[in-house]
DNA sequence: CGGCCAACGTGCACTCGATGCAATGTTACA
DNA sequence: TGTAACATTGCATCGAGTGCACGTTGGCCG
């Protein structure tokens, strides 16, 4: 068991918490370590034509998908969009669905040690929200380097995703695992035995479907706001008890006694 | 037919919480009808017939599942075992997760009706958490109805559920749709549009991660706890902010039960 | 430069999940 | 009892996913 952890200050782009990946560039992990000790530089060609390959997988995915929904497009048509053999694709995503979901055990890990890292003082809720809000930051500045276009393609490409059933099902899947993996870590960091003590899996489960709820909010509206913003009024609004606080749309009919705290203590929205 | 969704008059087992129907004692049940005076005059033959190749198709499943793995069981194993053809699993069931996961549309309305008939004056939170446990009370009566064998087998070919991840992504993916109506129903009782204000949709999915993991504490523990105090307490602690009651870092071993962690304190809640 | 090796691309055959269709059997009901 | 409705089943078919083997390509070393 390797409690090393590295840094991982690698440039990964977090957008699995979304569901697909953002970019034309990093990321792609390559189980292959089998080469030579050094690996000094990722030598050239093969890698890059590799990386060129998997993301010409994933637009074409993405593309044919936005396009005719998620069950009117086959492996076929996607190996053939990106001109490679069907076979081909599965030496690449293990499903049809992971091509457009962006799943990536690596991220897991990744998030994993970030919660493992956050100082103990803080309360559960708090390590976990700083580690997700982080995520959310990078995914941000990530987007920006994207420019308007490719930004708002992005969205829309991903309001598809996110409207078909079977994608949601598929990324509520990925989610419930990035979820295993964070509880785990959780009780670590608690020093609690995950199967005799809820509470790290009720943090992170209820942290996680926020920030899932932030995400979706964000990408409903175009990003308009940003996500880390969006991720942070989740997790606050989360660590309040669930009081509602900013009435968003022109509260109907005065409701009676609603919450306790009907006002917001902390505004933090827009 | 109609739910009109009145809280225990439906002999519908609200399982899908869950993921497995309690099952396999229903058909013996259904053996000593009751009179169908006004309701089920569908009561004959046929109608007796379906539910129980439905009932023994779900056995049949959870039995090769629990012993095998979801992976080395195939439809026509399952078909088989059910003394059916293969083809009509799918009469029964759209997929072969669906067999094991107990997933019901019937009851996502169920509950959507019970979400909007709750008193206006609860909070949003107190409101799905009312509905919630509710329908833990009644999965919890019906195990008991199951006696401790039948309970103790129940608990154990749900676990092995439980721990196949293939099958707890396709839970997760229940849950994510249960949770997109129970959703719409929320804004619906709030009065606000989904798409301009999260709020709703936020306070669905973290309670239903709650009582999800709620759930699987319960199982995994072998239901030794109520499932409807357990959900409650998970609910309570969502509503206050999930603060732990016991800080972690200053007692880290040594806790008796976890269970109590975080129950029954701060009497604040109403 | 030439050659070896590992990794990659690809075709092929195969299993299995899932669906539509049509034929056959069974139940319900007049 | 006859008929209509419905359930069961076989059959054909499509698509996802996998294992295997063969050919190609890039990397590396003598």
């Amino acid at each position: 068991m390797v409690t090393s952890a590295p840094p991982t200050s690698a440039p990964l782009t977090p957008a699995h918490l979304i569901g697909t990946e953002v970019g034309s560039t990093l990321e792609d992990h390559a189980h292959a370590d089998h080469a030579p000790a050094d690996h000094a530089a990722h030598s050239g060609r093969r890698d890059r034509k590799k990386r060129a390959t998997r993301q010409a997988l994933r637009d074409a995915a993405l593309e044919l998908v936005a396009r005719r929904g998620f069950a009117h497009v086959t492996v076929e048509d996607i190996a053939e969009a990106a001109d490679v053999a069907t076979r081909t694709f599965f030496n690449y995503f293990p499903s049809k669905e992971s091509a457009v979901i962006g799943a990536d055990p690596e991220r897991i890990e990744s998030m994993r040690a970030s919660l493992l890292a956050r100082p103990a003082d803080e309360t559960p809720l708090e390590a976990i929200g700083a580690v997700l809000i982080d995520y959310a930051t990078i995914l941000d500045e990530d987007l920006d380097d994207l420019g308007g276009e490719g930004k708002k393609a992005w969205f829309q490409r991903f309001c598809i995703v996110r409207a078909d059933p079977e994608l949601s099902g598929a990324y509520a899947a990925h989610m419930a695992e990035t979820e295993r993996g964070l509880a785990v870590a959780m009780a670590e960091r608690l020093g609690s035995d995950p199967y005799h003590d809820p509470y790290p899996a009720l943090v992170t489960a209820t942290a996680l479907a926020a920030v899932r709820v932030a995400a979706m909010y964000w990408s409903a509206n175009g990003g308009e706001e940003s996500l880390a913003r969006l991720t942070r009024a989740a997790i606050d609004s989360l660590g309040r008890g669930l009081v509602r606080q900013v009435p968003a749309s022109a509260e109907p009919r005065g409701r009676p006694r609603a919450a306790t705290g009907y006002r917001s203590q902390s505004g933090q929205t827009k």
